[in-house]
RNA sequence: GGCGAGGUAGCAAAGUGGUAAUGCACUGGUCUGCAAAACCGGUAUGCGCGGGUUCAAUUCCCGCCCUCGCCUCCA
């Protein structure tokens, strides 16, 4: 099967995702920092990154996936101070949450989730190693600094490269920063930031002295450990691509013989209602929060997956009824497959749905994908088919689902739900009135049930019963 | 100011040098007492604006306008 081709942020071309030892495709992708429920648009970037690796899975390539988890930092000190607990029972309780989010949402786990706090003598080790290379120094306080002016390509990902010459407003007021004072550069870089008093216990013994590791240190130190000094591909959001992933570039390189990640993908943000989520506009949702309206996470997984994963998605309530219905009529679709084709789906192979897979392979356009398979779906005529011709069918859909890491919901006339007595009683009433051709009472009795949360549907021999 | 991503129907969102997928919504029909469901249809002469190239541009080139992001922690 072919390979997936994929946008390089940094060749700015679209290039085949073949693993550098020809069996595994082995990438890293920054993970959560874990002080809080992730909201949707963090989960925007994971989503893109699940179905990123489930394409290139179902190409035949298998993953060696890679994600951290930030367990030290600012804000995660700050609010585990707030919350009275340890940095560790603190952090270990968000990063529980976020996997039971990622298990709703269908995110293959990576096969390995590092924590920033259990790699600190690897990250002490790499600083130790730039010091010697002449690429860091310590400051008097007895943090230490990345020497941007000692890394030539620093500034290619992100096409910064004259970045010290054009000083924001923001950057030139911090120089007044009394934080900052020991830097020989603006530009450069913590890499251990000396302790202070407001980080309480939490510190760690280094030939520096006691603090913690700088943020960006810590994705440098753990692709070392387990993806090399070369490793195939490196992914984030948009916004991490300066400086976050300009600084692991730097230091890695500097530190190693290695050219780093040899591909770099990164996913667009996810807007509300037109504008930038903030906490300040009350917009920031998790998936707790939609589910209070009743929306589940497979449907704000399909939201997220609706636009391409490099242009900027909009998310709003009403993108969520869409999905709910798009999901249904996949439901359905498939639904009408089985009856001709029962057996359990292999999902092997795209089958009819080629075009939506070859789509798919194409910088994983995702909408178009989805797009050709509605396409296929509104011309197939399950009745008509073969019994092979609906298997092979049913199977190439399912191939796709699995590709983009869709599960189906299950018909409210297939859900087995009990319908309450007084309830049956009402429909059956109803029946009875329509029987007896007294339309008034039976429309009347089925606007009550209606009222109620149930539709009535008739056919000539009977009724049944469905939760709206 | 620098860098980047976008501007396509009511909403969302693909795509192409030859006159626009798909989902939602809306709507016509079949069916039904009427509905619902299902099925069969319809709905952008138009793809931010102005030029240019071309037999032909939404698609290429130039200029402009607007939106969003990054340049400080941020998926």
């Amino acid at each position: 099967m072919p390979a997936l081709k994929l946008h390089d942020t940094l060749t700015r071309t679209d290039r085949e995702t073949t693993p550098l030892d020809g069996k595994t495709l082995r990438f890293y992708c920054c993970g959560p920092t874990v002080y809080g429920p992730a909201h949707i648009g963090n989960f925007r970037t994971f989503v893109a990154q699940d179905v990123m690796r489930r394409v290139v899975e179902a190409s035949g390539t298998p993953t060696l996936h890679v994600r951290n988890i930030t367990d030290v930092d600012d804000k995660t000190i700050r609010d585990s101070q707030k919350a009275g607990q340890t940095l560790t029972a603190f952090t270990q309780g968000w990063t529980q949450k976020f996997h039971t989010d990622c298990a709703a949402l269908n995110l293959l786990p990576p096969h390995i989730e590092p924590s920033a706090v259990a790699h600190i003598s690897q990250q002490v080790a790499m600083i130790e190693k730039l010091i010697a290379g002449g690429h860091a120094y310590a400051a008097p306080d007895g943090s230490v600094y990345f020497r941007v002016s000692s890394y030539k390509d620093y500034g290619k990902l992100s096409h910064l490269e004259d970045r010290e010459l054009r000083l924001g407003a923001s950057e030139a007021a911090s120089a007044t920063d009394s934080d900052e004072y020991t830097k020989d550069s603006l530009t450069d870089f913590a890499l251990w930031k000396a302790r202070k008093p407001e980080d309480g216990e939490n510190f760690w013994p280094s030939p520096w002295g006691e603090g913690r590791p700088g943020w960006h240190l810590e994705c440098s130190a753990m692709i070392l450990e387990y993806l090399g000094e070369d490793f195939d591909l490196h992914s984030g959001g948009v916004d991490l691509i300066f400086p976050h992933h300009e600084n692991e570039i730097a230091q890695s390189c500097c530190s190693t013989h290695g050219h780093f990640a040899h591909h770099w993908m990164h996913v667009a943000h996810l807007m509300v209602d037109g504008g930038k989520m903030s906490k300040s506009i009350g917009n920031l949702y998790t998936l707790e929060d939609l589910a209070q309206r009743g929306y589940s996470a497979m449907e704000v997984r399909y939201v997220l997956i609706s636009g391409h994963y490099r242009a900027p998605l909009n998310f709003t309530m009403h993108s969520l009824d869409s999905a709910r219905q798009a999901l249904q009529k996949l439901a359905k679709a498939d639904k009408a497959l089985a009856t001709v084709s029962p057996a359990l789906p292999e999902a092997k192979s795209a089958g009819p749905f080629q075009e939506a897979w070859e789509t798919l392979l194409n910088d994983l356009n995702v909408p178009g994908a989805t797009g050709a398979i509605f396409g296929v779906l509104n011309k197939l005529k399950p009745a008509a088919l073969s019994a092979e011709e609906a298997t092979a069918a049913r199977n190439g859909l399912h191939f796709m689902l699995q590709a983009l890491g869709l599960t189906l919901p299950v018909l409210a006339d297939e859900a087995a739900t009990d319908v309450p007595a007084d309830i049956q009683a009402l429909a059956q009433q109803r029946w009875d009135a329509k029987q007896a051709k007294d339309w008034a009472a039976a429309d009347t009795l089925r606007k009550e049930l209606e009222a109620a949360g149930w539709l009535i549907k008739d056919s000539k021999e009977g009724f049944t019963v469905v939760a709206k």
